[in-house]
RNA sequence: GCCCCAAUAGCCCAACCGGCAGAGGCAGACGACUUAAAAUCGUCACAGUCAGGGUUCGAAUCCCUGUUGGGGCACCA
């Protein structure tokens, strides 16, 4: 159950609405978290909370993030860093332009009705981001430099068009990236199940860069989560093995295929090309008319296929043989070319050698076809070795057998020999693929950066010249922004018609726009010169500020956003535009907020609202709660936590300073040691937890800081104390990170100027870490039977003497065996009877 | 099917290099204050660490097996 907490009008009571009322505007005037462009000294710290989409108004799952990040970015100030911490909105994307189909409003209204609402949500929950550097993605002057980004890859060639088959969302009417599809085979946008079609597209070359994405993510091994570390490797798919040239009988026309397992080239017994490959029309174009009509009918029937149904693994395999024979290079045996979707068109080269021996897919292929099998590696299992009967393909290693010179060797060893071999005859070559493909960057709708590509009418791509960008949006005002499979911006006559730069005839812009992950994959330079006209960022501000040092968002952008980002930044470090090649030095994946052990959605009605937990408990007690609620990478069950109860804390923790009665200066050094202890326990404890990401930990010990404090003002040193003051500011400074507001009015209570967050953490005084005394345990048989309070300094014979004594009586007719002594905590005596 | 992570009090969570299972909070019981209640202040109780085995003088912590939950990958040759 969730009350309202209820505050009173009354200066000496905590009212959260009260100081929210009174600090908000401050802040709002004297902007205390705004950096300049200026350089300076002190050391600094670029921490960075993955901008919003403007759907709406911010929601639990922004709380979470802002509430974190927040909680670094003021860390870090309080360390005595230069902190730059900025925010802005991704506000291009399709959600604004169904709205706007769906409502008749325009998109751009949509979108920055939104932005304006969640600005003032953003401001009212008052997380410490420099205002002055706000961007949105879809204003021209940072897509500007979105097409400024595009021209640079197309002069490298790393962006280009082709012709393929493309994942095809019919709901949303347009292509979508790998990266975009589900596992499932559906859309990660509109949920429709994806289809391919055969379309012209734009593409990032992001398959040059495999190797170097995949080989750096080893930088990152201790300052990114190894779970999005393997994500992405798994995404890149690296495989190593051997392509292997087979030659089609009769033409000689080459076939290469990819494989891992050139050792097992003696048991291929069949080829495989994928159905909707170049190759397999080609060769069926040569093929006699009844095979020819057969293959027609099978690709037919194959691209009816949903990727859903394409990807179930579990289904029977279908192919048909094209008639013809292939010449395996190391054996000069002919084995029959068939296709299957199985096998698929845009990895390898789109064909393989079929061993169905040991590959469990060849062999499901091969029983349904009755295609021979041959075992060439004797796995000596206990199981039957012969997949022909029992239908288990093995995979183990083991002697080759039926293999000529291969015969006898391992699979290591017989994999280097077969591509000595292949090598040697001129039939193959180590080789290593990868799985990842390259970025389909074009969209079919209206409100996205438009592609600065002018089309000639003979066909030529020209660039637009960089003095002419930015390719402003049209209005949308006569435009039909209805998915229809080609992009809204075609009908603006008056836009896409334009004269050829080359000689003035007739010329049409390229009507697509971009995948908005391309603006996404580089805001983070903007912001560090957001202003400027006259280039996408500023080298000298670059030097200053990156990398970011602290990334924090969700793991939903483990693959898409933060490859496309580690992809740019390589693309951008290689043409010298930046001295580093990966964006993020650190990143923090925060959980999700969750209710009842359940996502959140409309659908279930299970909904907390932002803007009513702040009315109920005040911004304050919910960035609290966030950050105590648990390790900020777990879900947080907004049924398990209590708001209520960090309100209770802030008014408790505001109470102990408004107690407080020394002045500004009072003497620390002449006030309880006790607490003084506590607090310098404190303040040297704050690092390491934070660092750490352990805020709740630190919420924790703040709490009880806070308890030995109120204990100390009524029943110990007083409210007068010097220590008393020393930790109340301690804790006002510390507060400052999760309760801004409360934390700014206890500062200003105790009598110092504004801001909280602009101060330093104090050194934590050694004096106070070490202590004189510990209680020493004496255990026998490991079970505890004394405690000893003894100096910290003793000796090992000491404790071990004085253990002993401790525990006389109860060792009386035993003999001891062993006597471990760990000064100064413990001594176990080991006895038996 | 393969891989990874987790499991500590009724609940959310702490626990350094293996060394007394408890920092903090929620919910609970009791007391003080109050005519009473709320708020506040205080006191108390509650688990032997998912199960089983192993290593060790000593295991929540290391190893193995399993259970449950979560996540990732999965026709990638």
């Amino acid at each position: 159950m969730r009350e309202c907490v209820r505050g009173f009008v009354d200066e000496n009571e905590y009212d959260f609405r009260r100081i929210e009322a009174k600090w908000a505007p401050v802040w709002e005037a004297e902007r205390p978290f705004d950096v300049p462009d200026t350089v300076d000294s002190r050391p600094h710290k670029y921490i960075l909370d993955m901008f919003p989409y403007p759907s709406g108004d911010l929601h639990m799952g922004h709380a979470e993030v802002y509430a974190l990040g927040d909680v670094l970015a003021r860390y870090w100030r309080l360390r005595g860093y230069r902190v730059l911490h900025p925010i802005g909105w991704d506000s291009f994307g399709l959600p604004a332009e169904n709205a706007a189909i769906k409502r008749g409003v325009n998109p751009r209204d949509w979108t920055y009705d939104n932005i304006a609402q969640q600005r003032a949500s953003m401001k009212r929950y008052a997380a410490s981001f420099d205002w002055s550097r706000v961007l949105h993605t879809s204003d021209p002057e940072y897509y500007k430099w979105n097409q400024w980004l595009f021209l640079e890859l197309y002069s490298k060639g790393l962006a280009y068009r082709k012709d393929s088959w493309v994942n095809w969302d019919p709901v949303d009417q347009t292509v979508l990236a790998n990266e975009q599809v589900l596992p499932d085979g559906t859309s990660d946008r509109s949920g429709a199940v994806v289809v391919k079609k055969k379309l012209t597209q734009w593409y990032f070359r992001i398959t040059d860069y495999a190797e170097r994405l995949l080989a750096d993510l080893d930088r990152l091994e201790n300052t990114w989560p190894a779970k999005v570390l393997t994500m992405q490797r798994n995404w890149i798919g690296k495989s190593r093995g051997a392509e292997v040239t087979f030659t089609v009988e009769g033409t000689g026309r080459a076939i290469p295929v990819f494989t891992t397992r050139p050792d097992t080239l003696f048991g291929a017994t069949f080829m495989v090309v994928a159905p909707d490959s170049d190759l397999a029309s080609e060769l069926a174009a040569g093929a006699d008319p009844i095979v020819r009509q057969q293959f027609a009918e099978y690709l037919t029937e194959v691209q009816k296929k949903t990727e859903i149904e394409r990807q179930d693994a579990t289904r029977t395999k279908t192919g048909v043989s094209l008639g013809v024979n292939a010449i395996n290079p190391l054996n000069g045996e002919s084995v029959p070319v068939w296709v299957a979707d199985y096998v698929l068109a845009d990895y390898g080269s789109g064909a393989i050698m079929a061993v169905p021996a040991h590959d469990q897919r060849d062999l499901d292929f091969a029983r349904k076809y009755d295609l021979p099998v041959r075992v060439v590696v004797d796995v000596a299992s206990d199981e039957p070795n012969d997949p022909a009967q029992s239908g288990v393909a093995t995979t183990g290693d083991g002697p080759h057998i039926n293999s000529d010179f291969l015969d006898g060797l391992n699979k290591a060893d017989a994999i280097a020999a077969a591509i000595e071999r292949l090598e040697s005859i001129g039939a193959g070559k180590g080789a290593i693929t990868y799985r990842l493909r390259d970025w389909l960057i074009s969209r079919q709708r209206y409100w996205g950066t438009p592609i600065p590509i002018i089309h000639g009418a003979d066909g030529a791509e020209i660039p637009v010249d960089l003095a002419d960008l930015p390719v402003e949006l049209p209005p949308t005002e006569g435009l039909d922004l209805r998915p229809k499979g080609s992009s809204p911006l075609g009908a603006a006559e008056e836009w896409v018609n334009v004269p050829d730069p080359r000689d003035g005839s007739a010329a049409t812009r390229d009507a697509d726009t971009m995948d908005t992950f391309v603006d996404s994959s580089w805001y983070f330079l903007r912001f560090l010169s957001p202003r400027d006209t006259t280039r996408a960022f500023d080298p000298e501000q670059v030097k200053a500020w990156a990398p970011v040092d602290q990334y924090v968002g969700g793991v939903e952008h483990a693959i898409l956003h933060l490859l496309y980002a580690r992809f740019i930044t390589k693309v951008l470090f290689d043409l010298g535009h930046i001295n580093f090649d990966e964006p993020f030095s650190a990143l923090l994946n925060q959980g999700m907020v969750i209710l009842d052990g359940s996502k959140m959605s409309k659908s279930k009605g299970n909904i907390v609202f932002f803007g009513e937990e702040l009315d109920k408990f005040g911004v304050d007690a919910v960035r609290l709660t966030m950050a105590f609620a648990g390790p900020p990478e777990d879900d947080i069950d907004w049924a398990d936590v209590s708001v209520t109860g960090s309100h209770k804390f802030l008014a408790r923790a505001w109470r102990v300073a408004h107690d407080v009665t020394s002045s500004v200066g009072a003497d620390a050094a002449t006030g309880s040691p006790a607490l003084r202890r506590v607090t310098h326990r404190f303040l040297a404890d704050i690092a390491p937890l934070i660092e750490a990401y352990k805020f709740n930990v630190v919420v924790a010990r703040l709490m009880d800081v806070v308890n030995h404090l109120r204990k100390e003002i009524d029943t110990g040193a007083g409210a007068a104390d010097g220590a008393v003051r020393e930790a109340a500011e301690v804790v006002a400074l510390a507060l400052s990170m999760f309760a801004p507001h409360v934390a700014e009015d206890m500062w200003s209570m105790l009598g110092h100027e504004r801001f909280v967050g602009l101060q330093k953490f104090p050194e934590a005084d050694p004096a106070f870490l070490v202590e004189d005394s510990v209680t020493a345990i004496v255990q026998i048989n490991g079970k505890v039977k004394e405690r000893l309070e003894v100096a910290t300094s003793i000796t090992e014979e000491e404790l071990s003497a004085l253990a002993l004594a401790a525990v006389e009586s109860s060792l009386a007719g035993k003999t001891i065996r062993q006597t471990i002594v760990r000064p100064p905590k413990l001594v176990n005596i080991v006895v038996s009877d």
